[in-house]
DNA sequence: GTAACGTCCGAAACGGCTTTCGAAGATTTT
DNA sequence: AAAATCTTCGAAAGCCGTTTCGGACGTTAC
């Protein structure tokens, strides 16, 4: 094992370096760099031969503080653990990488006092912005107007319309996955959802039980709350064949929940999608690409979250603006064999 | 829809305005923030109050500039999606935000162009350190001895011994799975595996086989390569039972594998763990705990990996080296119900 | 009383780059 | 040929801190 000697070999070419290389002065080497006008085209030239020949990289910290900004953005999740966390992330950063942004990462994990330490941190690193993704739906606490910076919340919205907010349409998805499967033809259709303190629970009911009703329809039974677990899936669904058997159809408040009620279906000798269609929601691959049958799930769309969030950035550190309040961004539905046979 | 002012309100104070409020000069507001030596208590007092007053804030940029150091590090993931790769994150992201080094994640997404764009970014930067997370634990190409500040290769080590890696020790895990069922009494155990020329998969067959042979034991059958879905931890289950009807124990390369291989059990009526004990790997949770039984399975301690990951790159700020070579760390056993009846 | 120290502060230089602005030189106009 | 106009360059100031080092002043030792 020898040692890695760090041999930080000859210190990386500054901009002086470059200008005397080229026989010229900083300023012009540094205009010519930057391609601002005012550099004859053989003087332009002979600096970026020097730059060239010395492979200078222009030191972004004194970039940085020369020109008052850093072409950073802090992306302050609340727990990275969350499962929704990650494809927001990628979006982000995706977006803001494009852009030629790059990204601090920091997890409060869950914790308020951490979170204000890194919010502390990053504005005293100067970032341009911050996204700030919550690990649910439900709204979180503002970190307040009188930021420097512009700050976009994802996922979790901010609780004061002032702030810019990120969410996906959770009604929308409800009424989505409803009329789906109102349109493949069932009408009894029941309703097994997670946590009912979750928004999101309640806001994909209250838009599934709309789309029924639109539709002259009775959601079967009341909608079984309890967790977001494949346990919870079986259960319910036990529960509720052995109440109502006459359902023809299962809207699922995660992917999880749906794995658990296809598990009990099969079970109990119901076929899926024959006599029973099963819906999800999170279309969390893993889970729903491994069922039998495939699940049907609607998707929030996270990655494009992400990215929205990071396009709000970028157009407020344009024009110095976000246009404040909660925007809601659409969700998808994943057809799989859960729905439809495929024949 | 309010438009969100971007109100900078009265720009941030600076040490100047601390300095003055103070009345004392710039370098000896300077110094009483930070404690060194030289400043009366009476005036370090003063300038600590003024500074209270401003909410003054110091500008990392500048501080960095002066330093010549940035207290930051680069997160350089290959891909963000691989499951794996999270918790490696979060761990390197606990350990060095606890160290007061914030992260900047680059998500290269599986491209060598984007991965240099992206490292010669972190440079630029001036980041004092970089951890590399590869998606498999695979070698990876290395990126070279020449960089000016440590570099830290963890789960895909880096293919130059000279460089400094850490990933989990498959062989050990492999042997660990098996060491746990002979333990339990079984005696005819199979292996179900994913891709075979993913190395982690020989790495745990290796470590198997060879705990296995310690015990004086044989495999039965071959290895079953082929992808690490639930699929084929069905497909596969089916034809090791068809061939070897009297296996006693499956140890699985993955848990989706197991989640496959205990569903197929359940179909052709065999009792998990009575009749025949499932193992699996990578303990993720959510599959894990969501079986029925639930899953035994191997942890790769990859938030440790990633906590490990972020002490190498301390001790190489400190100490301006590193133990050079491919560090393997231990895995864990986390018994569930799949291998041991609960009575 | 002077010499020898100690304590405390601030002028100056520095880190590496950008921007402004005036001046030198080249070019065009009259 | 002189005047007016461009073009091209670099001195200087600035971004916001840190560090060095010498000087002012007060103490203690003789």
């Amino acid at each position: 094992m020898a040692s890695l000697e760090q041999l930080d070999g000859p210190r990386p070419a500054t901009l002086s370096d470059v200008a005397s290389s080229a026989g010229v002065s900083i300023p012009t080497a540094s205009k010519a760099l930057n391609g601002r006008p005012d550099v004859a085209e053989r003087t332009r030239r002979r600096v970026l031969e020097a730059a060239e020949r010395l492979s200078f990289a222009p030191n972004e910290v004194a970039r940085n503080l020369a020109a008052g900004k850093t072409g950073t953005v802090g992306l302050l999740t609340s727990d990275l653990e969350g499962r929704f966390v990650l494809p927001i992330l990628m979006g982000a950063e995706d977006a803001l990488g494009a852009g030629q942004i790059n990204v601090f990462l920091c997890d409060a994990r869950g914790d308020a006092i951490r979170e204000q330490h890194h919010l502390r941190a990053l504005l005293s690193r100067r970032v341009d912005g911050i996204i700030v993704v919550g690990r649910q739906t439900d709204p979180r606490e503002s970190l307040g107007q009188k930021l420097p910076v512009p700050v976009v919340y994802a996922y979790a919205p901010s609780d004061s319309l002032r702030d810019y907010s990120l969410t996906p349409d959770n009604e929308g998805a409800g009424r989505l996955a409803a009329e789906h499967l109102i349109a493949t033809g069932r009408t009894r259709i029941a309703h097994i959802s997670g946590d009912s303190t979750y928004q999101a629970a309640q806001d994909r009911v209250r838009g599934a039980c709309a789309a029924l009703l639109d539709a002259g329809l009775q959601p079967v039974g009341e909608t079984l709350f309890s967790s977001w677990t494949e346990h919870w899936g079986r259960d319910a669904t036990s529960l509720l064949l052995s109440r109502h058997p006459e359902v023809d159809a299962i809207i699922c408040g995660s992917d999880q929940i749906a794995r658990g009620a296809i598990d009990t279906l099969r079970d109990l000798g119901r076929r899926v999608p024959e006599d029973i269609a099963v819906i999800g929601f999170d279309n969390w691959e893993v889970l729903a690409t491994n069922s039998r049958p495939e699940l049907t799930s609607i998707d929030a769309n996270l990655q494009n979250l992400g990215r929205e969030a990071a396009r709000a950035i970028f157009s407020a550190l344009d024009t110095g603006g976000l246009d404040a309040g909660l925007h809601r961004l659409p969700t998808r539905l994943v057809i799989r064999g859960s729905t439809i046979s495929r024949r």
